[in-house]
DNA sequence: CGCGCAATTGAGTTATATCAAATACGGTGG
DNA sequence: CCACCGTATTTGATATAACTCAATTGCGCG
């Protein structure tokens, strides 16, 4: 597991209001003024695959933005299992619960090479206090995260390894913009699904044989979701 | 499944001041104040088992406190099959996602006879827009839920039926005051668990065996809780 | 080209689901 | 208080799915 890289920071609250995704980011409702309130840096950071942003009983000092690119959110039990319990993406915030004084409840590692911004959690206190067009854009991440968290209880951890995995795989499709999307190791669809590493080998094989799914090359693929539909009801 | 009853209503904001679990609830942090801007009734509802508070797809006018009982959250998949996704006790919160205006992302439905406020989702609206003092309490629910959501994946969806059962029922236990606690069905202890309701039984009878859990009757039991913490780990 | 890791595959074992039957339990009415 | 009924639970036999362990193949990268 590779530590944390930094490729370029931006430093400052300046780049946010001329973001290029702002309309997907936390400060999408700020003002003007609201970004004259940040006093602490901003940076935008880009990490490459396998970066863990920060771990499972850690202090939170940032929130993270995600800008591009795939984090998983990894839980460890006592026995030494681990599960990952929630994907983020385009928009999605890493480490919310820094926001509470809580310390992390999972690992944060990218999956693919990943764009993100650091916010430092005081930021975001500040600026809670002081104006409330961020209460509805935070409501709506808590929102989502739950949500997110239900589906995956439901949609990903519920029936056969091959509803599950199918289930995956449309998940990660209907998320991508274009017609392909990042293939997860067998390992983390594993540890996703509740599975191993090998039964999710043998499934996705089995639908790569049928022609339902067609690897691109550098952890891309394409799926026929119309056939995969099918096997998940 | 039976309809809603209500056998008493209280009616009002006023009874909210002197509320005996205020400390645990939503409005722990309001001043008088700001009790006096609730311009429409809350009310105090108890709730027979097996009673549903509202279904997936609905449309949430009310957000629920619960004030004592346990409700399940129970998603539905397109295919028939069902899932309890999570459970609530004394002090968590039903219908959240109303507050941003979505439709019910689950049934809530009362697992024992249980007691809940009833809040209008525009008399939070309103609070949180005139005080602040609402925002760190809401986001602590926030944060609970889904502190629970992903706790519900790695403990209760991990692992074989055994483990499953064994850590449903010190979860039950923990969460409970006196050294007795509710045990569900073996039909919802399996839809928790994402195994059979066989398997619930055939776990649950062997512990029985061993001595470790001891039904008392009315639903209730006790655990052996040393014992079975050494089956999980 | 070959090294190392990921993925695949297969055989054997174990756990869980499935189906069916028997038993226990709680509530109701006599 | 007891008998009865419907439902939940338990139990068993069998089928099936998933896990485990081990070996092999494939692939990306230096």
């Amino acid at each position: 597991m590779k530590e944390i890289t930094i490729d370029k920071a931006w430093r400052g609250a300046e780049r946010c209001k001329n973001c290029a995704i702002r309309h997907l980011v936390l400060f999408s409702d700020l003002s003007h003024q609201d970004f004259d309130r940040i006093h602490q840096p901003i940076d935008d950071l880009e990490y490459e695959p396998g970066t863990r942003l920060y771990h499972q009983g850690e202090e939170l000092r940032y929130v993270y933005t995600v800008r591009s690119g795939l984090i998983k959110l990894v839980q460890h039990l006592p026995n030494g299992t681990q599960r990952i319990v929630r994907l983020l993406r385009q928009g999605d915030l890493a480490g919310l619960e820094g926001l509470g004084g809580q310390v992390a409840d999972h690992d944060a590692v990218t999956l693919d090479h990943a764009s993100v911004c650091r916010i430092p959690v005081p930021v975001i206190r500040d600026l809670q206090r002081e104006t409330p067009n961020l209460h509805d854009s935070l409501m709506r991440r808590w929102q989502k995260a739950l949500s997110g968290a239900d589906n995956w209880i439901t949609r990903l951890s519920t029936g056969n390894a091959r509803q599950r995995v199918a289930r995956l795989l449309l998940l990660l499709d209907e998320a991508s913009t274009d017609d392909s999307f990042f293939l997860p190791t067998r390992e983390d669809m594993g540890a996703m699904l509740g599975i191993t590493t090998e039964s999710a080998s043998k499934v996705t094989a089995d639908f790569r044989r049928r022609g339902w799914l067609k690897p691109l090359g550098g952890h891309r693929a394409w799926i026929d979701a119309r056939a995969l539909q099918e096997e998940v009801d």
